[in-house]
DNA sequence: CCAAAATGTGACCAACTGGTCATTATATTT
DNA sequence: AAATATAATGACCAGTTGGTCACATTTTGG
């Protein structure tokens, strides 16, 4: 996981590979992403990447880490014992995830790629950590929301936490669908990827999660 | 879309190409999927490709074309009208698609491959077509519903579609999750998608459709 | 039976890939 | 200032890709 050669680095050169390298791995998947694009890019040889990381696995995985790591910088402030109500709370999760997206957009877009789309076999065996965790997650708050009897216990916890744990992530989708907002363009432009629209936004994410709402309790 | 060539050949010849061009084609996305592996596979001559198809994406827009007519074949057949409630209709439907599923797993697996995980920027444009047509259909149905008063009229039409066209197809990965199918070595060993349990998956079908009426309606 | 049309072929091409390594340049320490 | 350790380089490699095209083979119809 990243040579020393790399954290020797001064944070500046560090920060300005990770933005470069994460251009690539948002825009592409791993096989297709393309190393020699990436030193081009940062005017650098391309020795310098096999003096950095063992190899283009090695460089996905750093990422993926270095992304997972403020993503939750973000959630982890969120605590279920301080929302009288799971809504409540669950929605305040959700804002910091949007706050998280508007302020990294490359990392999220990385994310999503990674969580959603990436099926190259060579990095088959590491995905789905995040979703496993984030799965896991869910089941545990749902058990104890079964027991307060803010669930209904008459359905399995697993299908309820599938159920929101898919439609957490689909929303990014339905705000393409509903709003033309083009990810593709603002990461382009370097604008936040909603565009900045943000109200209209979290109209429609309030909407989800009543029918979310409606459907678990 | 396709030369004569290809459409002159025995259906035979035309389905064993099929069959080879959709085993890569399900198996790797637009950008990594080899021609090469192809016609190895095939046992024929690169060229031959290229008297059949104008280039790559020409063929993949022709496998594109076919499973998706081989899909609306088992779909077309359930009428609304024929239902006195809509999720009797729903569930009809959607045991339509599993049966699809169950007989063409290649067609099944390249679809959702399509619908879901391809980003390759060469198929972007050709994308989404699937996914605009079933919401367009959801939408229409669900203004129907309304009227008729058995969907809540508060919700907005094309949330309330989203809601049910992503959980319709995150069934798979529901699957995946909760019975540990695994789709990639069932296609390799030409056995169904989903392994045989078909019972347990009507279970599971259901109740994440009991939990779309609760919230829909 | 032969000519003409339709199919099939595979060596070849330019463009790319991830990765290597001997060499050079730059810091750091003695 | 000399010696050593660290970092940067880019020509080069073997392997891949999609696509081409002059040629060989097979099928067709007069």
């Amino acid at each position: 996981m990243s040579k020393t050669t790399f954290t020797n680095l001064s944070s500046e050169k560090q920060e300005r590979f990770i933005q470069a390298a994460l251009t690539e791995f948002a825009a592409n998947d791993f096989q297709s992403a393309s190393i020699t694009a990436i030193v081009k890019e940062l005017g650098i040889a391309k020795g310098s990447v096999y003096q950095y990381f063992d190899d283009k696995l090695d460089l996905w995985l750093y990422l993926k880490k270095h992304c997972e790591q403020v993503k939750l910088s973000y959630i982890k402030s969120i605590k279920r014992s301080e929302y009288s109500d799971f809504w409540k709370f669950y929605r305040a999760m959700y804002a910091n995830g949007i706050n998280f997206d508007l302020e990294n957009p490359l990392c999220s877009q990385f994310l999503y790629r990674v969580g959603f789309k990436e099926m190259s076999p060579q990095v088959m065996p590491h995905l789905n950590t995040w979703k496993k965790q984030a799965n896991a997650m869910f089941c545990q708050l749902i058990e104890a929301e079964k027991k307060a009897g803010t669930f209904n216990k008459k359905n399995s916890t697993d299908v309820m936490a599938h159920f929101m744990v898919t439609m957490s992530m689909s929303i990014a989708e339905l705000l393409q669908k509903k709003y033309k907002v083009d990810f593709e363009k603002n990461i382009k432009k370097g604008k936040p990827l909603f565009g900045g629209n943000s109200k209209e936004l979290m109209k429609a994410v309030d909407e989800l999660i009543g029918l979310l709402e409606k459907a678990l309790k």
